[in-house]
DNA sequence: TTGAAAGCGGTACCAG
DNA sequence: CTGGTACCGCTTTCAA
C-alpha cells in the first residue's frame, strides 16, 4: 500500500467544469469587478464552489493581476510589549482591510531588518511598516532606505513607526515633547537630582526622549549632573543592571530615575528592591511607554502614556489613506504621575 | 503632468536577456535544485540579477511549484504575553528554517478562528499552527476540524498548541501536572482556605488547570470549597474584578488565591491592593505561566513556569519534522515559588 | 453576458 | 549544460 495522492483543492477550473460554464465566467461570478453574470449561472457557479470547498488561490491571484492582499510588519521583538501592543492595532487595522498581515522579527539588529525588509519586499506586500527601533549611523541605513524607494517606486507603500528620518509615510510619536513634560511635572513635584538610564545615543527613541527630558530640566531650572546619565542596554535587563550599579553606590544621593522606557525602569524598580531600596520612598522612578503593567508593579509606575495600539492602527490607514505617502502622522503623548514618583516637601 | 507609471521590478526575463542567456538557465542559477549551469554562465546572471535589483516574485514560484514558503500562525491575541512569547519562539524557528510568518489574531472567539483558518488555509501556508484558547462545544469545533482535515490531506501540516482535542501533531502543556504540583507545595507551605479565579468550564486551559489543581488539593487532604471556586473572564480584568468581589466581602476568609493564568493573578494582586489587603500577607496568589513580569510584581508571584518560547520553536519544529502528522510533544511545567505565598506557621 | 486566449513570473521536463 | 516550452491557477481583454 502506497501513499495516497494528496487530495488537491479544487481549482476554479473544477469549478467551472462542475457549473458547466467557462473558467472566465466562473471567475467573475466568484471574485470579479463588473457583476456582468447572469443570476441564474452567478448561483451555479457559486453552489459549485460550495459543494467542492473551492478556495481562491492567493498567490495566483497576486500573480495575475499584479498585487497582493497583504500587510508586512516588522519590529524589534514581538514578545516586548511595546510592539507586540503596535502589532494589536496593526493587524486589527489589517484585518478590517481584509488584508493578512505577515510578521517579520527583526531582534533589534539593523543588519537582519535589512535583510528582512529585503525578503519582504520580493513578497510584494501592499505596504510595508518598519517598527523597529530606528538606529543612527548604522552602515545599513541607506541601503534599507534604498530598498525601500524601490518598493515604492514599484507601487508599495512604506510607513515607518517612530520618529521621521527617512522620506516615507510616519507615525511619530512625541517622545520629546512627551519627556519634556514629563521632567517638567517631576520637577514641579519637587525632584532636583535626576538619573537617567538610555540606551546608546544611536537608538533614535531613547535619545529623543532623553533630550526631551533633559531640556524639560532646563526649562524648569533643574541641573543635570552628566554623571547620573547612564547608558545602558534598552530592555528590562538594562534597566535592572544600571539600578543595581546605582544602588551599589548607595544611590549617590539620587532622588529619582528616569528611564527611557517602561519596561527598563520596571527592571531598575525590582533591582532597587532587591538591593533594599523601597522604590517610590527611597527612590523615586519613572519610564515612557504607559504599558499594561505599569500599572500593576508596586508601587504603580509614572510613566508617558503612548497609545501603543492607536499607532499600530494609524500606520495602518496612513499606508491606506490616499495622502502623500510621505505623510506624518504625530502620535501625541501625555503624562501619567502615579505612586512611583511621590513628590518631594 | 501624469503620474508616472510606477517602476515595475525587473523579472526572471530581464535578468536572462541581459545576462544573455535562457530564462531556463537564468532560474536555474538563482534558484534551481540540480546546479548544472556552468559556472561563468552562472556567476553573469548574478551579476545581471545584481544589477537590476531582480527578487524572485515568491508569488510565481509558490504557483509554479505548488507549494509557499510561508507559515501560519493563529493566536488569541498577539498583546497578550502569553501568546507574543509563544510567538517569538515560532517566528524564530520559522526564520531559521526560511519561511515567512503570517499571524493572524483571533480575538479569542471560536467563530473568528474559523473564518481565519479557512482565510488562511486558500493561502496555501506550509504550516498553520493555532495557539488559540481551546473552547470546547463551540458549535464551529467540527467545521474548524473540517477545515483543517482537509488542509493536511492537501500536505499541510497543522499543529495545535494547547491541548490534544483534535487529531493533530500538538503542542501539549502539561496544565494539570503543573497545577497539581503547585497545589501541594502550597499546601505543604500550610495554606488551607483556597479559592481559584478561573476562566469559563469552556476554556479547555483554564479547565484543565483547575481540575489538576484541584487534584492536587485533594492528594493532599485539604478541602476546597466551591463557593470558592469563582468564573471569571480569562483576561487581567476579569482576575482584578473577581478579587475585587472577594475584597468586597473582606476576603471570606480565604488564605490564598490560585489564579488559573498569571495575567489573571496580577490583575488580582492590583484588586486587592486597591482594597487595602496587602498582596502575600493579607492574602496570598499564585498564577500560572511564569510570565516575565511575574518577577517584577510585588511580591514577586508565584506560579507555574511554562517555557513559552519553547512551545512556539517545538510547535515549528513538530511541524517541520517528518514524523507521524499526529504526533504529541508535551512540555513540562514547573513550580516556582515567590514571595507571593509566603507560606503559613 | 459569455468563452477563447493571452498573459502574470516562474519551474521543470524534454530534446538537443 | 542549455534553450524551448508546456504548464501552475487566475484575471482580463477581445470578439462573438
Amino acid at each position: 500500500m502506497h501513499d495516497a495522492a494528496p487530495a488537491q483543492s479544487a481549482t476554479l477550473h473544477d469549478v467551472a467544469r462542475e457549473a458547466g460554464v467557462s473558467i472566465a465566467t466562473a471567475s467573475r461570478a466568484l471574485n470579479g469587478s463588473a457583476r456582468n453574470v447572469r443570476t441564474e449561472n452567478a448561483s451555479r457557479v457559486r453552489a459549485a464552489a460550495a459543494k467542492l470547498a473551492y478556495r481562491p488561490h492567493p498567490s495566483a491571484q497576486a500573480i495575475a493581476r499584479g498585487s497582493t492582499r497583504t500587510a508586512a510588519l516588522v519590529v524589534g521583538d514581538v514578545a516586548d510589549p511595546y510592539f507586540s501592543a503596535i502589532a494589536g492595532g496593526f493587524s486589527q487595522a489589517a484585518e478590517a482591510a481584509g488584508l493578512i498581515v505577515t510578521l517579520a522579527v527583526a531582534g533589534r539588529s539593523p543588519q537582519r531588518e535589512l535583510e528582512i525588509v529585503r525578503t519582504l519586499r520580493g513578497r510584494r506586500p501592499r505596504v510595508i511598516a518598519v517598527a523597529g527601533s530606528r538606529v543612527d549611523g548604522a552602515d545599513t541605513r541607506g541601503a534599507l532606505a534604498g530598498e525601500l524607494e524601490a518598493y515604492q517606486a514599484a507601487g508599495g507603500r512604506v510607513v515607518m513607526v517612530s520618529q521621521r528620518d527617512l522620506p516615507f509615510g510616519t507615525v511619530t510619536v512625541d517622545n520629546a515633547g512627551g519627556a519634556h513634560q514629563l521632567a517638567r511635572a517631576l520637577a514641579g513635584a519637587g525632584y532636583r537630582r535626576f538619573a537617567i538610564f538610555r540606551a546608546p545615543a544611536s537608538v533614535r527613541t531613547s535619545r529623543d526622549r532623553c533630550e526631551g527630558f533633559a531640556a524639560g530640566l532646563r526649562a524648569s531650572g533643574v541641573t543635570l549632573d552628566d554623571r547620573f546619565v547612564i547608558e545602558t542596554e534598552f530592555t528590562r535587563g538594562g534597566g535592572y543592571e544600571a539600578a543595581r550599579k546605582l544602588a551599589e553606590r548607595g544611590l549617590d544621593g539620587v532622588e529619582i530615575v528616569f528611564a527611557v522606557s517602561d519596561v527598563m525602569a520596571i527592571g531598575a524598580m525590582t533591582a532597587f528592591r532587591d538591593a533594599g531600596f523601597v522604590p517610590g520612598r527611597d527612590i523615586a522612578v519613572a519610564g515612557f511607554d504607559d504599558i499594561d503593567s505599569a500599572i500593576d508593579v508596586t508601587p504603580a509606575l509614572t510613566s508617558v502614556a503612548v497609545p501603543l495600539r492607536e499607532v499600530g492602527l494609524a500606520a495602518m490607514r496612513l499606508a491606506l489613506g490616499d495622502g502623500p505617502a510621505t505623510d506624518t502622522v504625530q502620535i501625541s503623548t501625555g503624562v501619567v504621575l502615579r505612586e512611583s514618583t511621590p513628590g518631594r516637601r
